[in-house]
DNA sequence: CTGTGTGCAAACATTTTGCAAGCAG
DNA sequence: CTGCTTGCAAAATGTTTGCACACAG
């Protein structure tokens, strides 16, 4: 999902399976996350679009609604960064984790398969039948050390 | 630290170093704590107290206020469990992570050497110092896959 | 037109803070 | 006594809901 017509088109079509309609405010949100890519409260993205798009008028319970909507579609994932809080990010990744900084909050992703493998190795030895998981490692970053 | 003695000394003892003073509500919820090994939100805690306790009378300000007290000296550890939320668990324990049933709750400690080895790696990957991590894998138990 | 979507304000849930009164040392 | 602690009520956050109006199709 490299561009945002093909993402913007795949939500259209998921709207319309869904017999709800498109408007302005799902577009600025699917679109501010698009061109910022990054993690974002649902508080941060609400700034982000009256910023950029003074006109407009898009009310934070929107911007709640919208991210709940494409969560539920698995368009964006929500992952909660402790103290920094619950956020946001568009789900066109193949997945991955998170490092973070402890002092200027700086997220960085990576991947790691052996990792996952460990992951589902420890599931089956509880008997679990893995459905996601979460791992974030909290640092400080190279940045920060050197301060 | 397998007996509360030994808990407890350890509590005075930091109070006093920091000049604060021993009390019935700070017994309690360490006491609680204790008895109840497991992972409790401050709600959780507070409504055991007052259960167990029907004499005493301890508000939720005083939870949330000691359990700040606790985790700063690295008595109790913090985790947020999704939508189950900010839960609490004594820190007597050596590291460990946690699998998590979507179903009912369940919550089930576990320890990999390996998986820590291999974040340090990944840490150092992107020249981060490490301070902690979360790792945490949801799913469902074999409980509820029988259901 | 009809039904879905929106913003606003109010409701909620959770956590924090100000304060007067209550205990520990 | 002195000052740390407490419970209460109020404030501060973050998120959800009810509702009348607005807009998409």
């Amino acid at each position: 999902m490299q561009n945002f017509e093909k993402l913007l088109s795949k939500f259209k079509l998921l709207l319309k399976e869904n017999g709800l309609n498109f408007t302005t405010q799902r577009e600025l949100v699917l679109k501010t996350l698009f061109n910022y890519l990054g993690h974002f409260t649902p508080e941060d993205l609400h700034m982000l679009i009256k910023k950029n798009n003074p006109d407009s008028n898009v009310g934070v319970t929107t911007i709640y609604r919208t991210l709940n909507l494409l969560e539920s579609n698995h368009i964006v994932t929500s992952i909660s960064f402790g103290i920094q809080g619950k956020k946001y990010e568009l789900g066109n990744k193949p997945h991955h984790d998170h490092l973070i900084c402890n002092q200027c909050g700086k997220i960085v992703e990576f991947e790691d398969p052996t990792i996952e493998e460990l992951q589902e190795k420890i599931a089956k030895m509880h008997d679990f039948k893995l459905t996601e998981h979460i791992m974030q490692l909290y640092g400080v970053c190279k940045d920060c050390q050197d301060k």
